[in-house]
DNA sequence: CTAGACCAGATTGGATCCGATATACAATAT
DNA sequence: ATATTGTATATCGGATCCAATCTGGTCTAG
């Protein structure tokens, strides 16, 4: 028995599958808040028939990304600016704890690894790719913790907030200044200070959170107070 | 127009209900770790198709209630000590976090809504309502923290809590310690003190992740080394 | 000309049907 | 006797069909 074998039972259900294109669709931006998901629209995209495309729009509102109306369909939901702000600072808590937990269990190549993608993130011309970098670079480090729950709870915040850190990417000075921090936090867990990378981690998220605050009291100062819901 | 209008649109679908009824069942225990969900025996039970049962249970798995394994069926998925604990401590950090925004928003009405069920928890014979009067306890106090996303992912952790915080109270003082407690927390409340409430809270979820795991430390030592998954 | 009834198409929710897979047990070969 | 293979049944995932509801437009009464 030479044969490499491979857990069939792990192969994705067509509800799975249309679970994760969906999310990726909204995390990236694709489909805007208030989209609405037409059931046999995407059934036909995906050749599937309606079911697991239902599947897929459960999963999506347990998350908290879309939103079912009874007989009305499903819509995308976006945030308003407290809800917004409200999620960053569940991630400040949640990060600082998990980082806190993971600094003293890395382990040199984990530093590596994490640099790698923090490399990539600075010299990615592409936009496109800063988000899964960003979240990536974050995610890595938060692997040595160990708190699967708590690591959860905190990509379910993401997934929710991924539109709007992307956003607040693009902006003037985002991408240069999110590497910068990205890099201290990294100096601080490749020094083994905890409590350092944990101050690091709040102060980049909630820096974060104070632009894209700016940036859309800009948009709504010029648009007037547009679905505040 | 006299009539109280509800609203039609908020009218559960059929699986909605059942996963309510389902998700009831889990965290009161009735429906142990491993037990299976067999679609269409509930099927028969709600007088519905397997549809709907189907809905239900990709919500649960959602919330990480019950774990799906393709063409064999969904069980009930248990805690082992290290997941509890962890979740415990999730719920730390949030639960101190809330109550530390509530109390400042917190009306004497509140307030004696809250003593009210602090009372009802004290007196109530029936050991089956203890675990809801705790919950509702803690959530009427943190209702004024109008923090609508700490609060869903508070009470996903609880959730998945609720069975053993259930055992716990069933054990030797348990009930009585909870309550003189949830008395403190409530004192602290009144008089303002955020701070106080936050620690005395951290407090009264740490005591009982402490003695759920002296609890389970015991069985696995009197059992072995059982399901450690 | 406008307000409300009403009809038709679109869309969702639920029921039923069918193919795929797992599990348990019987049959068979070595 | 044991191990392997075949088969029967239970159960699940997905497709198709039907019923319930929403939406938009049209028509009529005032």
């Amino acid at each position: 028995m030479v044969l490499k074998g491979v857990d069939v039972s792990k192969t994705v259900s067509a509800g799975g599958l249309v679970f994760e294109a969906l999310r990726r669709a909204i995390i990236e931006g694709e489909l805007k808040d208030g989209d609405p998901l037409r059931q046999d629209e995407i059934a036909r995209l995906f050749n599937t028939s309606r079911i697991p495309v239902r599947e897929a729009i459960t999963m999506l509102e347990q998350q908290g990304l879309v939103k079912n109306q009874r007989y009305k369909g499903a819509v995308v939901v976006g945030l308003s600016v407290a809800e917004a702000s409200e999620i960053f600072d569940f991630r400040c808590i949640i990060d600082a704890h998990v980082i806190r937990a993971a600094v003293p269990h890395m382990t040199p190549a984990l530093i590596a690894e994490a640099r790698a993608i923090c490399t990539a993130f600075a010299s990615a011309s592409d936009p496109l790719h800063w988000g899964d970098l960003n979240r990536s670079f974050h995610l890595k480090l938060y692997q040595a913790s160990d708190l699967p729950f708590h690591l959860a709870s905190l990509s379910n915040a993401m997934d929710r907030l991924d539109r709007y850190v992307r956003a607040q990417l693009l902006l003037t000075d985002g991408h240069a200044r999110a590497n910068a921090e990205h890099l201290e936090i990294l100096e601080a867990c490749a020094r083994g200070d905890a409590d350092g990378a944990a101050d690091l981690t709040v102060a980049h998220i909630r820096g974060a959170k104070d632009t894209l605050r700016e940036h859309l009291a800009k948009i709504q100062a010029k648009f007037g107070a547009a679905e505040t819901r």
